[in-house]
RNA sequence: GGCGGCAUAGCCAAGUGGUAAGGCCGUGGAUUGCAAAUCCACUACCCCCGGUUCGAUUCCGGGUGCCGCCUCCA
């Protein structure tokens, strides 16, 4: 498989420029996006960053790239932010419900795993877990330590962040400013006030912990991704992706840590996503107006929230509204609509060259060309989707005007289905719920649309209106098109 | 208190130093027995105040608002 030309350029974190991209293994691109800790339900926040790192995957391997994906799940580590005890946010929703916490990352990974389903987004090809990559992420700390970058205190392991100069490289933070400015004093076992642990002592009331070196304890937040990136992607690799939150302190501490205790580069290309508002302001747990991605898809289709979420790049802040998702959905069923008709005419569509075959493939060129670019562009998502309603209305004109030949069509619709399918995933997945659900009806239907057309032929039009409002009024929708009548279930 | 980002039509949202994509909604038209769908047309002086420039929505400074991070901790 070849890779396709392409002039992919994308924004680094690392340097704050938009950068043309090099593979470090021409054809290969190895990525790590941060995955969720697994102590409660996916919300809209999770959403917007996977689906966003999801297309993002997606056109790298539309382009002909080997792509090697690489998403943990976290389960362990991360400490509450607000609580003063510095409590596991897993142990404590474990002792909450009394069970071990590895019940509760399992069951909040299942149902993290069954969102993404639901919005589409692709399984990585790894989901490495953080509990089973301890021993990994001891022996770098032993390799900080033995490089003098690392150092024990009261039984934790801190890492030193005035032995690595280039710390603030990715986020710009002056952090020598930052500290002056604190009235911060040292406190506990670290030396500096920026050195963060690699390796907590566990005292008794702690449900996980591991033996280390260093006595029974357990990992610190920033090390597992470290440890989990470097293990399937090698000690440099292309691309860390991650939400903007977690810019700092967690990824400049992960940048310092990999590249002290291997002297390499890490990653490459820093790709950072942008948060998710609502009505806009941001959504929390305190005032109560977060939205869960189960509850939101009871509401919704998942392409419709894609197409909600891509319609903002994945570097800006989207604001959620309720119209904001209408909107998107109103959209969509534009885009649908065109590939419907793009397969309907395929039924019928005479072969050999036709005088509608120019308009169509002029339409073909331009999304070609208009949806690369964008994409090309830092994935510009918004931009890639205003070349699909583009093309809509062009394919739908066409469609409309001189006849058009089987190949001419086929190969709009191929390239529209890579695109608005393959790419962004907008696109019902074929043999998806709607076949299914018409299929039993099928046959009753065929009857009731052949007594109503011979109603119409007879002009009885107060009976046909009779007939499809009292279909629409069991959730069937009837539209009279000029190929004759179709129908479809609502809901 | 500190650092960084954003602020575009009723809503969502791109973008550019030379008078602003796309989607939704709305209006008018074509088509239709009607409706829906489809197609065509129309709808913004880009938060406020200064400055730079021949010219700024786009650059700089200030203000206001919102967002993220730090400030307790990992």
């Amino acid at each position: 498989m070849t890779v396709r030309d392409h002039n992919l350029h994308l924004v680094n974190t690392l340097g704050r420029l938009k950068e043309r991209f090099v593979p470090l293994v021409p054809g290969h691109v190895g990525i790590y996006v941060c995955g969720p800790t697994v102590y409660s339900d996916a919300h809209l926040g999770h959403a917007k960053s996977y689906v966003s790192f999801d297309a993002i995957i997606r056109y790298f391997r539309h382009l002909g790239y080997k792509v090697k994906y690489v998403q943990n799940i976290t389960d362990v580590g991360h400490l509450l932010d607000n609580a003063d005890e510095g409590e596991d946010k897993i142990e404590r929703r474990a002792k909450l419900e009394r069970v071990h916490p590895l019940e509760i990352a399992e069951a909040y990974a299942r149902s993290y795993f069954k969102d993404m389903e639901g919005l589409g987004v692709a399984y990585a090809d790894l989901h490495p877990r953080a509990t089973q990559h301890i021993p990994e992420q001891i022996e770098i700390i032993e390799q900080l330590i033995a490089k003098g970058n690392a150092y024990a205190a009261g039984g934790n392991i801190y890492f030193s962040v005035g032995s690595w100069k280039e710390y603030g490289c990715l986020s710009g933070r002056d952090t020598d400013d930052a500290v002056e400015g604190t009235r911060v004093t040292v406190r506990g076992d670290k030396r500096d006030p920026r050195d963060f642990a690699l390796w907590k002592h566990a005292d008794p009331s702690h449900i996980q912990w591991w033996r280390s070196p260093w006595g029974k304890g357990y990992p610190g937040w920033h090390i597992e991704c470290s440890a989990m990136s470097m293990k399937y992607l090698g000690e440099e690799f292309d691309i860390h992706g991650g939400g903007l939150e977690n810019q700092f302190p967690h990824h400049e501490c992960e940048i310092a840590q990999s590249r002290a205790a291997t002297g390499k580069g890490f990653a490459r290309y820093w790709l950072h996503n942008n948060m998710i508002n609502r009505d806009g302001v941001k959504m929390s747990k305190s005032l109560g107006n977060g939205i869960l991605i189960k509850d939101l898809l009871k509401e919704v289709p998942g392409t419709t929230v894609r197409a909600f979420l891509l319609g903002t790049h994945y570097r800006s802040a989207a604001n959620f509204t309720d119209e904001g998702v209408k909107a998107a959905h109103a959209g969509l069923e534009r885009l649908h609509f065109v590939l419907g008709a793009m397969r309907d005419r395929m039924k019928s569509a005479p072969s050999g060259a036709q005088p509608g075959d120019a308009a169509v493939g002029d339409a073909v060129v331009t999304l070609d060309r208009d949806f690369h670019a964008a994409m090309d562009d830092d994935f510009n998502t918004p931009i890639a989707m205003s070349s699909l309603y583009e093309f809509a209305k062009r394919m739908n004109a066409a469609l409309a005007g001189a006849p058009v030949s089987k190949e001419a069509c086929g190969a709009a619709l191929d390239t529209y289905v890579a695109l608005a399918g393959g790419v962004l995933g907008l696109l019902p997945v074929e043999g998806d719920s709607e076949d299914g659900r018409k299929g039993d009806l099928e046959p009753v239907m065929q009857v009731v649309l052949d007594v109503r057309r011979l109603l119409r032929e007879r002009k009885l039009f107060d009976l046909t209106d009779v007939l499809r409002d009292r279909l629409a009024s069991v959730g069937i929708d009837v539209k009279d098109t000029k190929d004759g009548p179709v129908w479809q279930r609502r809901g």
